[in-house]
DNA sequence: TCTGGGGTCCTAGGACCC
DNA sequence: TCTGGGGTCCTAGGACCC
């Protein structure tokens, strides 16, 4: 697999992207600590920051913190149409976007050299524009590879950029602490702690089996290639989704078994509605709860046909709540959600059909009595057995 | 200080098929 | 008759990310 051998991979991310929005809509937030979010933290301003409030914090341990800071609840629909801008930003300077959330991407800006300039000008000019057409300050990481890249604009942040040439690239990696490495967060970081590594360098220095056998087989094969800043894959444009999601967070008030139905129905009967505007089918529904001791338990369900319909999601849904039940009577139950997964394009309902054929007309005749039936029919896979078994020609390529 | 809402990927066991 | 190995799908749980 071709990978560049010059830092031409920018990550993108904008700075305490809520916030920002909040201060540059409401000019009296500026230069003062704001938090967005009250019951959890979404955002905290840099100014808010200095004090130790953190994303995902609890609003109370935020205040005590900072008492001083303005907290201001969210305004999701500022915020994606800022992230739609900002996205607008990034395609008018290369076609080769990949977003990761609502506010950051990697761009590949490897092919740009003559009509734009080196990386390190492409970064620069985004930076200013972003700032001018949107007016919010953003971060850029440039390296070699996306995971370089990604751990550059966090080391620059905030309103920075940053550029690790691939000479330089381990003397940056291995000082800086492993929760920098993509894929720890506390648990792996505590594993790592207690076996006195605390760098990346040291993380560098164990073998992969090691670390297989002290993270798992995918996380210790993950680390070990990140520690050496191995990282082959390639920036993609157009993934799509693979599950979209909805729950809602219940306080801790005793619910009926009728109150849980009735939000397992609202949130189906939305996530359905989302489901068909984004012209998608799903197969497998699952519920998820939370308790009042924060543990959580999940129940799936996975369709024979896949669907986009509300009232078969609902129906699955509201089964899945009912053999939940037994689980819920014993504790308080604090949140309740919906996953939908296992999507497709509402187009591809699709059905599959083995038979044999002696060759490829008598193939033909069969797709055609196919087509007779079921209107259009793609064919993606067909295989020709040859005479002699256990040898197979395949027709069309898969 | 008690904790939001949106996602991704991995593991492991069991069922089932060849 | 006994034994087996591989592959896929489903379910539940968990870690992690923004």
């Amino acid at each position: 697999m071709f990978v560049s051998s010059r830092a031409t991979t920018l990550h993108a991310d904008l700075d305490a992207f809520y916030a920002s929005v909040e201060q540059r809509d409401k000019p009296w937030l500026r230069g003062r600590p704001v938090i967005v979010g009250g019951g959890v933290v979404l955002a905290a301003s840099y100014e808010a920051k200095a004090f130790g409030v953190r994303t995902a914090m609890g609003g109370g341990e935020a205040r005590r913190l900072c008492p001083r800071a303005v907290v201001v609840a969210p305004r999701m629909s500022a915020y994606s149409e800022a992230s739609k801008a900002v996205f607008e930003v990034f395609r008018d300077t290369t076609p080769l976007v990949e977003g990761i959330s609502i506010d950051e991407a990697f761009l590949d800006v490897a092919g740009l050299w003559r009509i734009a300039g080196t990386p390190t000008e492409i970064a620069t000019r985004l930076r200013a524009e972003v700032m001018r057409r949107v007016g919010l300050p953003i971060t850029v990481g440039v390296a070699r590879t996306k995971f370089l890249a990604k751990v550059a604009s966090a080391v620059a942040k905030p309103d920075g950029l940053l550029v690790v040439e691939p000479e330089g690239e381990l003397a940056f990696l291995h000082p800086l602490p492993v929760e920098r490495l993509w894929g720890v967060g506390k648990v792996t970081a505590r594993k790592l702690h207690e076996l006195g590594l605390t760098t990346v360098g040291e993380v560098a220095d164990l073998s992969e089996s090691a670390l297989m056998s002290m993270l798992g087989r995918a996380s210790g094969r993950h680390l070990h290639a990140l520690a050496h800043n191995r990282d082959p894959r390639r920036i993609r444009v157009g993934v799509r989704r693979r599950s979209i999601g909805s729950q809602r967070a219940l306080g801790r008030k005793p619910r009926t078994h009728a109150d849980l139905d009735a939000t397992v129905v609202a949130i189906a009967d939305r996530l359905a509605k989302r489901l068909r505007d984004g012209r998608r089918v799903c197969r497998t529904v699952t519920l998820r709860l939370r308790f009042d001791d924060y543990t959580r338990a999940t129940r799936s369900h996975t369709l024979a046909q896949a669907t986009d319909d509300t009232a078969q999601i609902m129906a699955a849904a509201r089964t899945l709540l009912r053999t939940a039940m037994p689980l819920i009577h014993d504790q308080g139950i604090t949140l309740v959600g919906l996953t939908l997964a296992n999507l497709s394009k509402d187009s591809a309902v699709q059905l599959a059909f083995s038979f044999e054929a002696s060759d490829t007309s008598e193939l033909d005749v069969t797709i055609d009595g196919l087509r007779d039936r079921f209107g259009s029919v793609a064919v993606t896979r067909a295989v020709l057995l040859g005479r002699d078994p256990g040898i197979s020609v395949p027709l069309l390529p898969d």
